[in-house]
DNA sequence: TGTGTTCTCGTAAACGTTTACGGGAAAACG
DNA sequence: CGTTTTCCCGTAAACGTTTACGAGAACACA
């Protein structure tokens, strides 16, 4: 306890104190507690009793010291730098699925954010040499990934969002499938006429946005349209990332008829871009937006785009993660799980 | 440590380590690392050069133990029952800001956040009986908050985003100035010749809408307006609500020619229920919405909103928190801060 | 009755810290 | 030189658990 609020705080009972008014070694309280066998059925329920009388429930430290394992996990999430004024939706779903599991297994969540922009190390190295967490799960990953580097180095169980070149095969991973995304917005779009199809995408080096060309590209050639690198731009990936590269594609010699952005952010900025050169989506250009957020629905005109299950994958990402740690898969059990799932197109005006 | 990953995992040292490394004694180790007097100058240079070189830092758990304070502080958010597709944009901003004041003090977030609808008291109790964290941060307050009542009861320190009527002055709060909120949007409608103004707010004994309902009022009856009971109506706190709520207050005798919407998901389901009868924000009627997200901003037409620093109060309610705790604050400082922030009015076309 | 087994429990160590206490050595002072 | 003070450090207890170990009692069996 940090704070005393004046002595009317109810005395968090130990279990000596039960063990006392029991009359009864603190070791079998213990043992009784925790449903060990070689305790008396009448002792246990007399301590059960007792333990619901005085209120008793376990100073989590004490466990956390005894056991070594803080029963813990620490979530890393690193917003894009850039415009702040809401951040990404995209997390509260996928934090609140993540936590729900992770809650049915009497493990708690941390979450560690850093400043935009700001180098995340420092925050992942305090929280594994302090052993604050047990595990973590890292978000935002990027194709060569630092983190993923020295969790893997260290030995620390990990699991990430999003897929990653770094650490290889031995942690698991939870993605959506960026290409095929990518790949069903080019067949989309040429089933509907169009064969001058733009790609935008975020640069930064997230490795998202690889995975999205490489499906764009696959479906160009499947189709056999060429590939036009005056087609494909990245920027920063915000509203204002958008509206600057955009321009940059439709002003090529030979502008595109369609545009499929990889960030709902950047297609918003994308669209301003439009308006203010008298394009209208949905009219003069077809429009799809790779992930989904709420901001697709309600623009105007409402942007197609592929949305994502997020609460379930949070959900997911905590049963995969437990799945590779010993202590909960038994030892045998230690699984190293990778899944990639798949978009939902949710059709609206844009296209 | 709940995994071993396969032996590779570098051992965490001791300050026994650290103590053995330097021939010294383990107590004078510590108090070399943590600063005290009593420990000569060249024993603390040889101390602080060891821990770096061995990558030594203090377990959290034995700390925690022996001092009695976790460190960490845990951030009760409980959604709204509802269309959970993307959650609510307004938590990320105020996590962040949160989140960073906290990391300069050391402290770490933990994040609780109950399914929807669910009743959260026990996650609660768990938090605070095992001492799983220091003091509680609790949003969605309403207006009689059994969560307050049983902290307060408890002697356990919080602090809330949002006011309450339960537990007296005894906590820091932050919130937003609703009333005010309520009274400008009056205010400027009137101004704009509008009379008939109607408000509708979230059910569900959140205290927000009360707050507005009151700021609503006083600025209604200063224009010697008399409040029409007709032109008030509450529904669930999403865009549902808003959709089923808003035609009850158009079809009444006398239809309002403003509407000031609580809540940006409502305000989103009205205008919804607006457009199915042919009315255009903007044109036929002017819309105001009080609590401004990014969704207000690209919808059409863009809607006129209240709009919060959610970032810095973030970083205020932590200051706050941590000003009365008397571990932080000193003895004396053990002060109790409430404050209610003003929103900025951006106008936009819906008004 | 003697021996082995089972059941139940107490004892004590251990997890990694911090900190109260005391003591020895050096320094200061008379 | 004796006494007091200061400086620095080691010792050990304590935080609240869990758990390895062993021991006593009850019981079974021959």
């Amino acid at each position: 306890m940090l704070a005393k609020a004046g002595g009317e705080l109810t005395l968090a009972s130990s279990i000596h104190d039960l063990a006392r008014h029991l009359n009864i070694s603190i070791g079998t309280v213990s043992r009784a507690l925790n449903g060990r066998a070689d305790v008396n059925a009448d002792t246990r329920q007399r301590v059960l009793a007792a333990a619901k009388q005085l209120n008793y429930s376990p100073n989590q430290s004490g466990r956390s010291l005894r056991q070594g394992a803080t029963r813990s996990i620490a979530f890393m999430l690193q917003p894009h730098p850039g415009d702040q004024q809401y951040g990404e939706p995209f997390f509260i779903p996928f934090l609140t699925g993540l936590q729900a599991r992770l809650a049915e297994y009497d493990l708690d969540l941390m979450v560690v954010m850093g400043e935009p922009g700001q180098y995340q190390q420092e925050r992942l190295r305090r929280v594994v040499e302090t052993r604050r967490a047990d595990a973590v799960v890292l978000a935002n990953t990027r194709r060569k990934d630092d983190r993923i580097d020295y969790l893997s180095k260290a030995g620390f169980p990990f699991a990430t969002l999003g897929r990653s070149q770094s650490g290889g095969d031995t942690y698991p991973s939870l993605d959506i499938d960026f290409e095929r995304a990518g790949d069903e917005a080019v067949d989309r779009l040429v089933a509907r006429g169009h064969r001058r199809i733009a790609a935008i995408r975020p640069s930064h080096d997230l490795n998202f946005g690889y995975l999205f060309l490489d499906g764009y590209r696959k479906a160009l050639k499947r189709h056999g349209i060429e590939v036009d690198p005056g087609l494909i731009a990245d920027g920063f990936i915000n509203e204002a990332g958008g509206y600057q590269v955009t321009p940059r594609v439709m002003l090529s010699k030979d502008p595109p008829t369609a545009i499929i952005f990889n960030n709902d952010a950047m297609a918003l900025g994308g669209c301003k871009a439009l308006a203010e050169m008298g394009i209208r989506p949905g009219h003069d250009i077809a429009v799809i937006v790779i992930v989904d957020t709420p901001l697709c629905r309600y623009f105007s005109p409402a942007l197609t785009a592929f949305r994502p299950s997020l609460e379930p994958m949070g959900r997911r990402l905590a049963e995969m993660l437990l799945a590779s740690l010993p202590a909960f898969a038994g030892p045998e059990g230690t699984r190293i799980i990778r899944e990639v799932w798949p978009l939902e197109l949710i059709a609206r005006d844009s296209d």
